[in-house]
DNA sequence: ATTTAATGCAACCCAAAGGTTGCACAAATA
DNA sequence: TATTTGTGCAACCTTTGGGTTGCATTAAAT
């Protein structure tokens, strides 16, 4: 099952998850611990996240450590980043471009 | 009903909406045109988008134009970029925090 | 050898997401 | 005035999401 980031990160259970490994790896049980919904619940969010590759899992004995692999939120950063040059250019832009529009297409100047 | 901003770029049709208006407006049926889907669906990510405040609307006539508000990207972009950090010295550090981690333990040192 | 974690996962449930068709209605146009 | 165009939205359907309980399995601890 192919997942995709930004579907992961919507979840704000997930979002904390990943909040809660980004410093240090924790096993499966004590991220649990501090949700108040089911483990199992947990373990689908966890599961979720290694299938679109935001965790990792190494095992030790019946342990198994969940490790936070932020680089894979570059995906998210750079689709962000793109428009943070057009957010400040279009604030000025805008009124022009809608009165622009409006001539063009010889619409009443009326703005509901 | 309040829209959170992860959940609406999680859809890839919503990103593909934002991405179509991010550099100008367009009418509803504008951005319908450009998708498979029937009109109706898009009317309602575009609806989502702007419970969000992702999307502005404003009417001309009987022709409503959708204009992207990317600014509200940054509540994404900061939660992305408070992990930055961490993900470049998490690299090589974590190989020694295992280790560390299975010596205080006493685990054995056979990783499966 | 027993018992006690730590875990994976099937089998369910219910609500939400994303889609459709169809209809209503106001603005622009013929 | 009659018609076309742009739109909102109800009603419906199916899939997915997020949650639960319960059971099986394996490693660690008694």
């Amino acid at each position: 099952m192919r997942r995709d980031v930004f579907q992961a990160i919507a979840d704000p259970t997930r979002r904390e998850i990943i909040n809660m490994i980004a410093h240090h790896p924790l096993n499966v049980n004590a991220v649990a611990e501090n949700f108040e919904v089911s483990r199992t619940a947990i373990y689908k969010h966890i599961k979720m996240l290694t299938e679109c590759g935001l965790v990792v899992i190494t095992q030790f004995g019946r342990e198994r450590y969940c490790e936070a692999r932020l680089e894979r939120l570059t995906e998210v950063s750079d689709w962000v980043e793109q428009y943070r040059r057009i957010w400040s250019e279009r604030f000025e832009n805008l009124e022009n471009y809608l009165d622009e529009l409006e001539t063009k297409k010889k619409r009443p100047g009326k703005r509901k």
